[in-house]
DNA sequence: AAACTATATCGTAATATTGCAATATAAATT
DNA sequence: AATTTATATTGCAATATTACGATATAGTTT
C-alpha cells in the first residue's frame, strides 16, 4: 500500500489527475503564470522568477513536462519552454462537460 | 525543507494549486465524475461506486471537500454530497484566461 | 582550451500522501 | 435497547513529493 492504484482507474481519469497533479503545487502554478506574462516563450529566466533554488525548479519544470502541460526545446545555451495548449483545452474541455452536467441537476 | 513553501507564492497561486491538487487523484476523478453522473446529488452509495477500501474512499471525499470541491450535507443516515460549481467555474475562469493569454503570443 | 553560463541529475533529509484494518460515532431499524 | 447501516477517525506501513547542495553536462564566450 502506499502507491496510488493507477490500474483500477480509467485512461482517462488517469489522464485528468497527472494533469491536475502537476498543476497542485503553487510554484509550478506559478511557472505556467510566467509563461503567460512573457511575451515570446523565450525563456531562460525561470529560475530567477521563482524563490526557489535551481534544483527545485528544474525538477518542477520536469514535472510540468512530463504531465505534457509544457513543452521545450533546446535553444543554443537556453532551453525554450512554452506552455502545451492542448493539454490546457483538454483540462477546459473536462470541467466544461462538469458545469454543463450540473446544470440538468435540480439539487444543490 | 520537504514541505511546500506555500508562504513563497500568492493567495491565488496557492488556491489554484489546492483545487488542482485535490483533483490529482484518479480516485478523486472518479468520485467527481459519479457525482456528475447520478440524477440528483442524493448520495451515499460513493464507497461501492470505487475499488477501494470504505476508509480510503473517506479519505479522499474529505480532502475534496476541504479543497472546497464538494459540499457534503448530512442527510439523515448517510450524506448528500455534491459538487460544489463555484470552483470548477473558478478553474474554468483560470484555464481560459490561459488559452486567451496564449492567443497573443507569436511563437509555438 | 579554459572559463563561463544554463540546465539537469544525484543523493539525501524532511514531509506528505496513499491505502487499509480496526475502531469510533451516530442515525435508523428491529 | 440491541442491531444494523453509513460514515469518520485512528494508527501505521509503504510510497511519493519537496527542497536543496553538490556535481554533471553541454553549449558559449573569451
Amino acid at each position: 500500500m502506499g502507491a496510488t492504484k493507477t490500474e483500477h482507474f480509467t485512461d482517462y481519469q488517469n489522464h485528468i489527475a497527472i494533469l491536475a497533479k502537476a498543476l497542485g503545487h503553487p510554484a509550478r502554478v506559478a511557472i505556467i503564470e510566467y509563461l503567460m506574462s512573457v511575451e515570446t516563450c523565450i525563456c531562460g529566466d525561470i529560475v530567477n522568477e521563482l524563490p526557489l533554488a535551481q534544483a527545485t525548479v528544474s525538477q518542477h519544470l520536469k514535472e510540468l513536462k512530463n504531465a505534457g502541460l509544457i513543452k521545450g526545446s533546446i535553444e543554443g545555451n537556453t532551453i525554450c519552454y512554452c506552455i502545451d495548449e492542448k493539454s490546457i483545452e483538454k483540462l477546459i474541455r473536462y470541467f466544461s462537460q462538469i458545469t454543463l452536467e450540473l446544470k440538468t441537476k435540480s439539487c444543490c
